[in-house]
DNA sequence: TTTTGCAAGGGTAAAATATACACTAATTTC
DNA sequence: GAAATTAGTGTATATTTTACCCTTGCAAAA
């Protein structure tokens, strides 16, 4: 035994808050715990890291035992060690957030899956554990992050138009946002593809459909968050800011 | 043997990345590793958590082990979990960062800080385990938060001029900031006061002194990071924008 | 076939903010 | 008192954000 085996050890966790965007409102995934502790209240997926795993690893893997989905988005959040946030013993974990289209989540085996269901996020109540601080952490994160990059498209099936889009920036935000604006804005950074067709069977004027250009975006991202200089008019835009707004 | 000590366990850690400012450079303290691995190393201090500890009071400890300060900003900012980033065992480790004025630390005990030394940030090069990548993390965070909220004045003396804070803002950011726009903006934010006191054995136009107003600073964040309304003249700033520059 | 309901789509003017830029003022030292 | 050195300041322009409503296209109902 050496010195380093001698020291305190903890089990450690991975908690993954799983958001989706459907009918208008953000959801998260939960499940209801079928043991002790807090056995019946609803829960964050999460799972033991195991010694072979890294920590997105352990993201990835619970994401994917419940969803079936890989390759998704996932942000660590923040970790979570209280001392007596685990009843039976000292627990420290690691919350994640991840992005699905939840058209693509699709129920996995009926075992895992039964427990499994979406909550939109205004109408989840108290959680086990300290999984209510877990969830309000990641929604401020992804508050914050989805104002600084086009995370939003994570969310939408590959199509979209452009209200649904302006309806799920409302969301997360919990703000109103007005039309024209949102449009000219979203437009304005040219990271849409217009797809030429329009949705169907809606008793209204269709929509246009459009989908998120995910190459404009890596090069949106290393030139540094500017708009591309287009036929030269453009000049550097402010987006690279001396100080920012808030300081 | 309950189930849930059958679980793997995990030595966790944390590590703090201790930010000062001192001569116009932002500097890390760094201890020089007297034992392996790693020995003769550079590293980050940090330490083991203890079984009665939470995060956050490990973190601190370990700041006031090495410095003797309490009751600095300290900022969790990523888990780090690689199965092989300690060569002796399995090793979580979550990183923070603080902000200490460097005037206050004091070199504790002979025995601790002999082998601490403060490190311009720009000059650091390869530490210890995986401390390069954790120092990126926390000074990419820095600079995304300073942008956000006034934590400068963390790392500033009570009393400072306006150039010093332009320094460090500059040092923080990695840019130059153009002098009068930089005062303008922070003036106009309210947050200083004017001390009416000048720097004293300067050999040039002495410079104003201030402080930061804490107290202005909690109004400020609780109206939602708006300006104040002064004089009924100035409407809702645009401080809660709609839709922020970068989306 | 006309009407109605409904969401889509689009532009402009005003306000706020950010940027670029250069000289005078105050102090110490020589 | 001249030189050196940093502090301190204002304005004009460019860009961005905001507020604000009517016409269009489709389907369903009349």
């Amino acid at each position: 035994m050496t010195e380093f085996d001698s020291f305190f050890k903890s089990a450690f966790t991975v908690d993954n808050v799983i958001f989706g965007f459907d009918e208008g409102d953000l959801k998260v995934l939960l499940i209801k715990r079928g043991e002790a502790p807090y056995m019946g209240k609803w829960a964050l997926p999460g799972y033991f890291v195991y010694p072979n795993e890294d920590l997105d690893g352990a993201a990835n893997r619970v994401l994917e035992e419940l969803t079936g989905l890989r390759k998704v988005y996932l942000e660590q959040v923040k970790t979570f060690g209280a001392v007596d946030r685990h009843p039976f013993g000292r627990v420290i974990t690691v919350a994640y957030f991840s992005l699905v289209k939840i058209n693509d989540y699709k129920l996995q085996p009926a075992s895992i899956a039964q427990k499994a269901q979406w909550h939109p996020v205004s109408k989840v109540g108290e959680l086990a554990f300290d999984h209510r601080e877990i969830l309000d952490s990641c929604l401020e994160r992804l508050k914050s992050l989805v104002r600084l990059r086009p995370l939003g498209f994570e969310l939408l099936p590959p199509h979209f138009t452009l209200t649904d889009l302006q309806h799920l920036y409302e969301a997360i935000l919990e703000t109103e946002l007005d039309k024209r604006n949102f449009r000219k804005k979203i437009l304005s950074m040219d990271l849409l593809v217009d797809l030429r067709q329009t949705q169907e069977g809606v008793a209204h004027r269709p929509a246009k459909l459009y989908r998120f250009d995910r190459d404009k975006y890596v090069r949106f991202q290393a030139e540094g968050f500017n708009f591309e200089l287009k036929e030269g008019k453009r000049k550097e835009s402010r987006r690279n800011r001396e100080l920012a707004p808030a300081l």
